[in-house]
DNA sequence: ATGACACTATTTTAGTGA
């Protein structure tokens, strides 16, 4: 099963672009993140005739997250928020999807906050979301689970351009890091590290002074998977290539990050 | 040092993003 997750960056402005990238790519489960479309203004039937159906939950002008699948898979919502954390915004969404071999994996798609920078209030808001999603973790176990999604935290210096230079500057702090440390300790691998673990790659780029062909990016966009599924991995990359612009389309900021698991 | 690009909104400048 190929399974993908994607920050597109604007869903509506996107989607022409998303269209040629779902053509080239085939994913059967993916993950989308900043819609900024309010979810019921989420083009179902564009996505029907590319043989997908679709969980959607957005909001207005920002965040917004939703679940694609191929029309033949069997899944069913599950949740479109975690405890505690109903007024942060559409950033959560998650499904139970029954595979070819009769596991029942549980999907969760995720858009973390940004926290904008050390010295900001949102910084603590954005930590106590991750202690929200950790609990729900150890709480609601699932034997098969994948989570993925913008975490808008660089987990290692190998993550980021900046090197050890960006350690303890934001998005790099030793307190965000946790948080991602906190859901290893839940049983979950970054099953892109597992299979590189020394190569630097990034899976985004800011748009300002060409920071993508000068590779100054970070990687930020995970799937984490339980240790069992994490055994399946047949590859997992970073969809560079749909970072560059496709004729007049604009690319995402953030590139496509694709796994194929034996599910 | 700063801004740089792209998106959205009862848009025409401002807020957000990472």
């Amino acid at each position: 099963m190929r399974i993908a997750t994607w920050n597109i960056n604007g869903l509506r402005a996107r989607i022409d672009y998303v269209d040629e990238w779902i053509t080239a790519r085939d994913p059967d489960l993916l993950a989308f993140q900043e819609l900024k479309t309010p979810t019921d203004l989420f083009p179902h039937g564009h996505f029907e005739e590319l043989g997908y159906k679709s969980l959607v939950n957005g909001q207005k002008s920002w965040n917004g997250v939703a679940i694609l699948c191929k029309q033949e898979i069997d899944i069913e919502e599950t949740g479109n928020s975690l405890s505690g954390q109903e007024e942060a915004g559409a950033r959560y969404i998650s499904a139970l999807v029954r595979t070819s071999t009769k596991k029942t994996l549980e999907f969760i798609n995720l858009y973390c906050p940004n926290g904008k920078n050390l010295e900001h209030a949102d910084l603590e808001g954005k930590l106590r979301w991750f202690d929200s999603l950790t609990k729900q973790l150890s709480n609601e176990t699932q034997a098969h689970r994948i989570l993925c999604g913008d975490f808008n935290i660089v987990p290692a210096s190998i993550d980021t351009w900046k090197g050890e230079k960006g350690d303890g500057t934001m998005f790099h702090s030793t307190q965000e890091r946790e948080k991602i440390e906190a859901l290893y300790q839940c049983g979950l691998v970054d099953i892109f590290r597992q299979s590189k673990p020394d190569t630097e790659e990034f899976s985004w780029w800011d748009y300002r002074a060409g920071a993508f062909h000068k590779n100054q990016g970070l990687r930020i966009d995970f799937i984490l998977a339980s240790h069992d599924l994490s055994n399946s991995v047949e590859q997992v990359f970073i969809d560079r290539e749909y970072r560059k612009k496709i004729g007049d389309l604009t690319a995402s900021d953030h590139a496509p990050v694709v796994a194929d698991i034996v599910l």
